[in-house]
DNA sequence: CCTTCAAATGCAAATCATTTGCAAAAATTT
DNA sequence: AAATTTTTGCAAATGATTTGCATTTGAAGG
């Protein structure tokens, strides 16, 4: 996997370099802290402000995007290649919507409402194949909670 | 326009009445300080932890949507049904995609990722048709910024 | 109407994610 | 390796949201 190219005038630390790395390994998007945590588990020394700094940066040079996921008031930073979701309710598992079926839409938008589109963001949120056998079984062996 | 029933269990106050009848008029979803301080302006009395603690109830039953929009990091609180939006980037207009096109996904998305849909949230951003016109009017008149 | 009781409110204080100032450390450039 | 600029860490500040508690209000019954 290509590593991502820093923006003109801005160093490469190792700090930076760790942040990146392990967003593009995360499939979901991450909380800051979640980051400061998995790094400093690795063993890289940094600060959760770092933390933030960068992400800030990366979000301002359009690499990086930040959400908030339903039910969350805690800003979520993944890659802007990784912006469509779905997430599951029981597990809180997230799946990347790849294939963004945004597009199709975009054209009839455009014509209806006379809007530029710059971007969008699209979050979906259900139960996971997992979690549903998981609960079917349970409403088999007991029927009422 | 009928006004939202209140869940079983919760009383009416002039307070929660108000809070609910600002959202029902408002196109775009608001932050818990514009709905306090609109309120405030009518001449009605409440205090912000009222309003913050209402849009939680009210998100709890699910009438409510809480979000946060691209750039901003105060939640903003709607209508469930007015969850689509489309939002300028320039003056921040808010637009409400009333004709949802996501029902033409959802069996896509079940298909390919087995997961039961319960709900979805889209926000899109863009430039308006004013803020296109302002500016390309500036762009005629000064060439290079 | 008057009483009763749960639910709702206001206020002030607490919480918690995020931001910021500043001095020290690390990356480029010369 | 010295000079210059960016980045970092730490501690303190900020600002939205939440919470504890005493008081008020709404709904139900008499």
């Amino acid at each position: 996997m290509a590593n991502i190219k820093l923006p003109e005038g801005y160093k490469t630390t190792k700090q930076r370099q760790a942040i990146l790395k392990l967003l593009e390994e995360n499939i979901a998007p991450m909380h800051a802290e979640d980051i400061y945590l998995k790094l400093k588990e690795k063993g890289i020394e940094l600060s959760l402000s770092t933390v933030y700094r960068n992400l800030d940066m990366l979000q301002q040079k359009g690499l990086v995007v930040k959400a908030y996921m339903l039910n969350e008031d805690k800003a979520r930073f993944g890659l802007a290649s990784k912006k469509n979701y779905l997430v599951c309710q029981e597990c809180k598992k997230i799946v990347i919507i790849d294939n963004c079926p945004f597009e199709k839409f975009k054209e009839e938008l455009i014509e209806v409402h006379g809007f530029d589109i710059l971007g969008h963001s699209i979050e979906v949120y259900g139960i996971c194949p997992e979690c549903k056998s998981k609960k079917s079984q349970n409403s088999e062996s007991s029927q009422n909670k």
